[in-house]
DNA sequence: CTCAATAGATAAGTTTTTCTCACCTATCGA
DNA sequence: TCGATAGGTGAGAAAAACTTATCTATTGAG
């Protein structure tokens, strides 16, 4: 390119405003300069771009040409810095249901408080395709997620409200929420495996499914049943004593949280927010 | 706009070649300046459009749409400014194919002997829809047509070749081609005129219409009858006695060629060709 | 392991471009 | 006729863009 693109912004301009006097007003130049900038564009092409009228100047069959290109051009390439610049201070962040529910958004108000500069966005969906700009948490199979991307590795556990646990007896089996995944590439949670550890020793359960962790975990707290999930989502209100496990052997998944973009195309403030959220989920 | 449009022009060739080195190379200038305005760039946007790695950079996400909307937009404003510096050479003339056929073209010749560097490119069509970067030249109501763009006032005489106007007799009507425009906006060509100015002492005519001049001026060449046509069309036949009128008494009409673009629209070697055209053709 | 080579970052100084100032021309309208 | 307006010009000032030299970190060859 061997026009200068300073050239090309004046001349957007003046073009555009159809005055040499108003486009150095816009661009805060003098219309000395708005005049040399022009000239020395239309040497260089070789192309008269103004016809000089009396008083003014008007948009010759070229200059016209290449106004509607420079405007369109220009503006395409504004519009992205304006987008980028806004997005500065925004963070958005997709994930899970349950995850945003139970993990994410408890732990937002902490997040605010460090970096207040930063607004996340939280928005969710079962869509793993990737939005432009957006952090994506994803529940995945551990054996095929890249350590660099792993988040947190699930352990799971039987979990209901003190109530509840209290009001169970052996002769009335107590209800208990599984999951089972919509996405059916997921490994399913390791109940088999978790009653082979702690089954012995437990009553007969009836077992009603969900598609999303959330529900189960929702109904444990209004005390009508038991829910079966990680332990991740519900550390929050183990703390809180409204709910509490049903027994302290936990079990191993082969379900993790990960994040699926690579970590060097995330900016600066994604980053950020991973380490950080890392350090708060352990 | 506040980013410096130098640095998106280097940005945009760092992203695109994914290396500030290439870029560097690319645009002829240290790989140090491109570090200097890429880093300037995300300073002023505040954000990392470059995860720098061991050996080289890659975009971020809000590198990547930066990237899109800069190379779109160059790209855009690089065409034009080609297509205008190509176009600077040429220019594109649309007429009526008659007066393409028997005034223009017969003209460039000389043209191109005055004006060795302007390329003539000669297009014909009945549509006034006039084109980008084209001179169109057509035929007008001289009422309708405004001093400044008025290029010929049309004036009509009854034309043949020598031996087809010696074998007229008084006993077999010779045949006269008259022209019906396909334009019904046009006046009609003057021929109630030219039979008052001319009638008496002319034999009958047989008449036939063309939608063309050019056609009825073919067949009177041949010597096949008679064209009602305008001077204008048919000087350079009459210099050479290929055709003669067959009374002095031409007529005048309301029609006209004009130019339908203003004059400040022009470009400099539109209004080189317009003025040197206005003498050739008096 | 060492050392040359590569990609980029940084600081200071130079060159080029951009921009302003002062002054001109031409036109318009009161 | 004169002041106001729009733009053009040339010289010098201000602000970029750019280079050179130096530095860090990593890679790859011997």
């Amino acid at each position: 390119m061997n026009a200068s693109l300073q050239a090309i912004k004046v001349f957007e301009a003046a073009a555009r405003l159809g005055s040499f006097k108003d486009a150095a007003e816009e661009l805060s130049i003098t219309s000395a300069n708005v005049s040399h900038h022009i000239s020395n564009l239309e040497n260089r092409l070789g192309v008269r771009l103004f016809t000089r009228i009396n008083r003014g100047v008007i948009l010759t069959s070229e200059g016209h040409q290449l106004s509607e290109a420079t405007t369109v051009g220009l503006q395409k390439i504004q519009t992205a810095l304006d987008n980028i610049k806004s997005d500065a201070s925004k963070l958005n962040v997709d994930t899970t249901s349950s995850f945003a529910a139970l993990v994410l958004i408890p732990l937002l108000h902490d997040f605010n408080k460090i970096y207040q500069n930063v607004d996340v966005e939280v928005s969710t969906g079962e869509v793993v395709a990737s939005k432009v700009n957006t952090l994506s948490i994803r529940l995945g199979d551990v054996t095929r997620v890249d350590e660099s991307s792993l988040l947190k590795k699930e352990r799971f556990n039987v979990y209901g409200s003190f109530p509840f646990i209290r009001s169970i007896t052996v002769d009335k089996p107590p209800t208990v929420y599984l999951t089972k995944w919509k996405n059916n590439k997921l490994p399913d949670s390791p109940w088999e495996n978790w009653l082979i550890e702690n089954g012995e020793s437990l009553p007969e359960f009836e077992i009603k499914y969900f598609d999303q962790e959330l529900y189960g975990v929702y109904e444990a707290i209004a005390g009508k049943g038991l829910v079966f999930c990680s332990e991740t989502l519900v550390s929050d209100f183990v703390k809180a004593n409204a709910l509490q496990p049903i027994s302290y052997q936990s079990v191993d998944s082969l379900l993790c949280y990960y994040i699926p973009t690579e970590s060097w195309q995330h900016s600066a403030k994604m980053q950020t927010f991973v380490d950080w959220l890392k350090s708060q989920i352990k």
